[in-house]
DNA sequence: CTGCATCCGCTTCGATACTG
DNA sequence: CAGTATCGAAGCGGATGCAG
């Protein structure tokens, strides 16, 4: 990408990060190491020699870097720095802000279970007393394990098969309604476990992120908002309008 | 932008704010309201009709608003919906990532002080205890007040000439060089107050957030890290490689 | 003067094919 | 498995024009 040429901490961090795909190319290195393979079937529609291309340039930037893998594997492993994981709170916060563009649901999209894990990182921040619990999450050839504790939530991809105190398995948008706290009628994705675990499961998710109690948090308004007489500030639209069409 | 077409709140929030130059108008309405002008001008090298497409496709989308603004100014004025505002902590985090990429200072590239905001924000995270003090800072073209206290630090632009305890003057790099505590031998902005003020100064700007202590801050490492083995986790860099051009 | 639209050379992207 | 090479399509950057 052109740079942009400013003396600007944020406009620098694009020229490192802002360039098509590159973003997500660190939730993949976020989530976990991968191979070149791994990142080119975990990215679904990126060019082969763009690929390259990032990873190349992401790592001349000093936020990846390659390792051979000697003996078993045989193969070269991509991770992030030190630096490049300091991404992650932005990735997250950039998640928590798109939470509500889940809505609409999977549609013609493409879904991996394993991109749950940003969207449970936005559904519960960081420190908060969350119940102890262990919920592994099937869905979409990926399997999640979430720990929630004092600590706070940690989801990590895992191999299939460990234990937990309860499992919910189904399509994305369905766990992941389940996980922000939708539960109407019917819980749209299965979940399984016992009545105290349920219990505390259900405790969980009603200290989901909702995403009404954000209109605070509002940046520096220099001028005026008195310019429109009469203004009420309006709540966090749950959904915000879509004119714009999707999968162009 | 084409829709990366993911299920994602990440790659969904990218779908809205991923194109170039869309995230830096976020940036300038986050600083203030403004007009298409102001934006152009705000925003060296960006094509008017890319201005024009990418204020259509954010209002669209619900992160930014118009208001004809009616009687003496006869102007448009682009703002941030409730929404949109919320990019705030995203930019934020952001630009405080991208804080060593400030190192090299400014070179050839474009500089308005009004962009200090960010790393000023950058620099001093939210709840912390703050000396009392406010300090005008005048650099490139632009002049701003920030406010530091209990609450925290809060820095918005500001017409000129208003009280404060301290005032620096001069170029962005000089003046953001002092505010992150690089007072070597001799400081790089002149600064000027009184002997209280500048003490607090003094004790603010020690409190700057070095980068040092981010390496705890670190995302979820599936694999094991023992696969280097004698792996000692390296220190965040202050300055990461530069091996890539910039100003292309 | 503000707020764009149009045109054009150039770069980047996306898709496929091909190689060590 | 891990990329490079190629080529049409789309997007960007810069200049210019023009209506309210």
């Amino acid at each position: 990408m052109k740079s942009y040429g400013e003396f600007c901490a944020l406009s620098r961090a694009l020229d490192v990060v802002g360039d098509r795909w590159t973003i997500l190319v660190v939730r993949e290195l976020l989530i976990a190491p991968s191979r070149y393979t791994d990142l080119h079937k975990a990215l679904p529609g990126i060019a082969t020699n763009l690929l390259a291309q990032r990873l190349r340039t992401l790592e001349e930037a000093g936020v990846i870097t390659s390792e051979e893998q000697p003996a078993p594997v045989s193969a070269q492993v991509y991770m992030l720095t030190d630096w490049g994981r300091g991404l992650h709170t932005v990735l997250v916060d950039l998640a928590r802000w798109g939470v509500p563009l889940l809505a609409p649901g999977i549609g013609d999209d493409h879904s991996q279970g394993r991109w749950l894990v940003f969207a449970i990182m936005a559904l519960f921040p960081e420190r908060a007393d969350y119940p102890s619990l262990t919920v592994r999450i099937i869905a979409d050839g990926d399997e999640l394990l979430l720990t929630a504790g004092a600590g706070g939530v940690q989801t990590t991809l895992t191999s299939p098969g460990g234990p937990a105190d309860i499992t919910i398995e189904g399509r994305s948008d369905d766990v992941f309604r389940t996980l922000s706290g939708e539960l109407t009628d019917k819980p749209t994705a299965p979940v399984s476990g016992d009545d105290a675990a349920l219990q505390r499961f259900s405790q969980l998710i009603s200290l989901a992120y909702t995403h009404d109690l954000d209109v605070a948090a509002l940046g520096p308004r220099t001028l005026t908002a008195s310019a429109s007489p009469g203004h009420t500030p309006a709540p966090v639209p749950r959904q915000p309008p879509r004119t714009t069409q999707r999968r162009g």
